[in-house]
DNA sequence: ATTTAAACTGACTAATCAGTCGGGAGATGT
DNA sequence: ACATCTCCCGACTGATTAGTCAGTTTAAAT
C-alpha cells in the first residue's frame, strides 16, 4: 500500500475521533495528511468509502486478536469470560480504535439497535449466547437483551478502563466480568 | 409561548431525532414547520441555541418525573430501584425524549465522559451512590465506575423496551434492576 | 529511448449550510 | 390617528463542503 495512502488513513483516524466523522472535512484530512485533496479522492471515491475502509480495516483487527486467543473448546461461562477479556484488552491497547468504533457506530445510528450492529458478526458470541439460553443460564431469556446486555457493558468497561489505565489490571478486568456473570447468570 | 415556537421545537425534535442533529438543516426544519427560516431564527439566536432550549425542556422533564415520585427516605438498595424504575419508566413514556438525549449526548461528544454528563446533575444518584461507598455496599467502590455502570445500564435498557415494548412491565423492569444489583452488590 | 499507466496535484465547481436583513402585518397603548 | 412593538417573512450572503478535472510527475515495461 502506497505511503500516502496510509498517511491518509491514519490521518483521517485521528481526526475523526478528535472531532467526529461529519466535523471533519475531507480537505482537512488531506492537508494534515500532507497530500492534495485529488489525492485523497485518487485513493478513496468519497468520504464514506474512506470512513468505512477505516472501519473495515479496525474491525478485522479486533476479528484476528479475537481469534488469535480465543479457545472454542470451554464452556459457555469460560467463553463469555475469554471474550469479554479479550475484547476490553483489545480496546484498552487501540485506544484509538475503540473510539472510532464508537464514532461509527453513531455515524450509521439510524435505527437504535445500529450500535450493537457493530459487533453482530462475532458469531461466536452468537453461538455462546444461544447456547445460554438453551442450558437456562441466565435469568433472561432473550436473545436480543442477552446480546445488548453484554456488548453495552463490554462498551463501557472499555472506555471506564481506558479513562482510568491504572485500573487497567487483569484483576480488575476478571472483576467487572463477575458483576456482569453474578447479574445475569441464573440463581 | 407562541404557536409557531412550540412547531420549530416539536419539529426540530422529530428531525433530530430521525437524521441526526449535525444532518438536520435549519432551513429544514422551518420548512417543515411551516414557518420561514427568519421566524427560527427569531426565536432562537442560532441552532445551537435551538439544541440547548430542546435539551433543557426534556431535561426537565426527567427531573420533575423523578421529583415527582421519588422518596429520599428509604436506603440506598431502595432508592436506586426507584430510580432506576423512575427513569426507565419516563423513557420508555417519552421515546422521542429518550432518543433526543442520545442524540445530544453523542453532538456533546467532546471527551468519552460527555455521555454522562447529561444525567450528571442528578444529585440523588450522586449521594445514593456515595452512600454505597460509604457502607461498602457494592463490589466496586469507584465512584466513577459505579455512575457509569448505572448510568449505561439504564440506558441500554430503556433502548431494550423501547425496542421491545410488550416486554415492558413493572415486573420485566424489576427484574432487570435485580441483574444490576446482584452483579454490583457485596457479596 | 519511448510508451503507458498509475500516483499525484491544486485550482475549481456546484451544492449546502447557518445566519442576516429590510421590510410587512397586526396588535397594543397613548 | 399615530407610534411602537413583536412576530413574521423569504430572498439573500458568505463560508464551507464533497467531489472534479485537466494536466504533471514518477516509475516500471517494452
Amino acid at each position: 500500500m502506497s505511503t500516502k495512502k496510509e498517511k491518509i488513513l491514519k490521518t483521517a483516524m485521528r481526526l475523526f475521533v478528535e472531532n467526529g466523522i461529519q466535523s471533519t472535512a475531507t480537505a482537512l484530512i488531506a492537508k494534515e495528511a500532507g497530500v492534495a485533496t485529488g489525492t485523497l479522492f485518487h485513493h478513496f471515491k468519497s468520504k464514506e468509502d474512506l470512513v468505512n475502509e477505516l472501519y473495515n480495516s479496525i474491525f478485522d483487527s479486533l476479528i484476528s486478536y479475537q481469534k488469535e486467543y480465543f479457545d472454542e473448546n470451554s464452556d459457555a461461562y469460560e467463553r463469555l469470560r475469554q471474550i469479554w477479556r479479550l475484547d476490553i484488552e483489545w480496546g484498552t491497547t487501540h485506544v484509538e480504535y475503540a473510539h472510532f468504533l464508537e464514532r461509527y457506530s453513531f455515524f450509521y445510528y439510524a435505527s437504535e439497535s445500529a450500535i450493537d450492529e457493530t459487533y453482530e458478526h462475532f458469531e461466536h458470541c452468537e453461538k455462546t449466547f444461544k447456547e445460554a439460553i438453551s442450558k437456562k443460564l441466565m435469568k433472561i431469556n432473550d436473545l436480543e437483551y442477552i446480546r445488548n446486555h453484554y456488548i453495552w457493558n463490554i462498551r463501557m468497561n472499555i472506555i471506564y478502563f481506558i479513562n482510568q489505565p491504572e485500573q487497567c489490571t487483569p484483576e480488575n478486568i476478571d472483576k467487572t466480568f463477575t458483576i456482569y456473570w453474578t447479574g445475569i447468570a441464573n440463581v
